[in-house]
DNA sequence: GTCTATACGACGATAGAC
DNA sequence: GTCTATCGTCGTATAGAC
């Protein structure tokens, strides 16, 4: 057994952290480097196509984590807007209150190649596939579910961006506490 | 008369859609040389502090056409929803329907130092409070104005972040055309 | 699987001629 | 005000020992 100095899963949060904070370009392989641990030889033994495969890697795993955790609770049993709080609990846990911006938004910048945007549209995707389907089950019909679904990950996109820059959580938190008027078929539309 | 090989206004055009389209980090000299068709030393005459001076340039001067072109039919005559809706026009061309960024994320990562991330707050208090102005003219109170308008603007950031992640400008176009809504004290509150 | 050492191009920035 | 030429650093990436 080959005696791995750092584990897969603690890798992949370090170099998701790098990323959310300082985006593509600004996160090197020195940084890296120095966050996980390993030296940047090291570094390629796990990920030979370099960092743009991290980037990828990164974008592929939270993908499959936001909607096996932390949007798992929209496929849950209660009422609907219960398990949209819940879902929103666990997105303002990932993203730190703000402290931490969307790979979606750090990640879409032309720096990172073609596999990297691909990547991000695959995971915003998934994320709007989870959002439009609970939307659905309040009522509303495909094609406007989808547009809420996008509708409610704009607002938070656009919360992070305006948290990042003012320095303060608020923007965020309110697109979080918007969750349920934005997802949810208002009874007057029913 | 010195002959100035590119006039000043030329230039901020060139370097902010530089900045909007590869951010801080993406934005190089040598790719700022080459799309201004100015030497990398040249550039360091015009701008003795470098890069960073030169982001925090187009900030300042993006506050100052954003309040004084972009966003002025909100101080013109006429109702309240046709002069936003002007403003959302010109905002629609200033982001070539989101075929650019906003300076407010591209330039909000670390990467662009202390002095950069300030003239990004400084840029966006500016457009809070035109935005916040004609919420409380159509008669919200102080409070409720300042939130409406930084809710508007995190429609619009996040309608440009997932456009570019979809490569379509619907979500943004969407945001513009929300924005009497969202600025607008609905008659049913007042 | 991890390391030290290194290649080499791109980066921001400067010197000095015109 | 613009240029050519150059500096030193940091970027990604690789070679090869252990």
């Amino acid at each position: 057994m080959p005696a791995l100095k750092i584990q897969d899963d603690d890798l992949f949060e370090r170099l998701t952290g790098l990323f959310q904070t300082l985006g593509y370009e600004g996160t090197s392989l020195a940084k890296i480097a120095q966050a996980t641990g390993l030296e940047k030889a090291s570094l390629y033994h796990r990920f030979p196509g370099g960092k743009e495969q991290m980037a990828v890697m990164v974008l592929e795993r939270v993908k499959e984590a936001m909607t096996a955790q932390a949007l798992a609770p929209l496929k849950a049993s209660g009422d609907l807007a219960s398990r949209i709080r819940a879902a929103g609990v666990n997105l303002a846990a990932f993203y730190q209150n703000a402290r931490r911006s969307c790979l979606l938004d750090t990640l879409s910048l032309p720096g990172g190649g073609p596999a990297v945007r691909e990547a991000a549209h695959q995971a915003y995707a998934a994320w709007q596939n989870a959002f439009a389907a609970i939307a659905q089950e309040s009522g509303m019909e495909q094609g406007a579910a989808a547009q809420a679904a996008q509708k409610a990950i704009a607002a938070i996109e656009g919360g992070l961006v305006v948290s990042r820059v003012t320095g303060n959580p608020q923007a965020f938190l309110d697109a979080i506490n918007q969750l349920p008027q934005l997802l949810l078929a208002s009874p007057l539309e029913s």
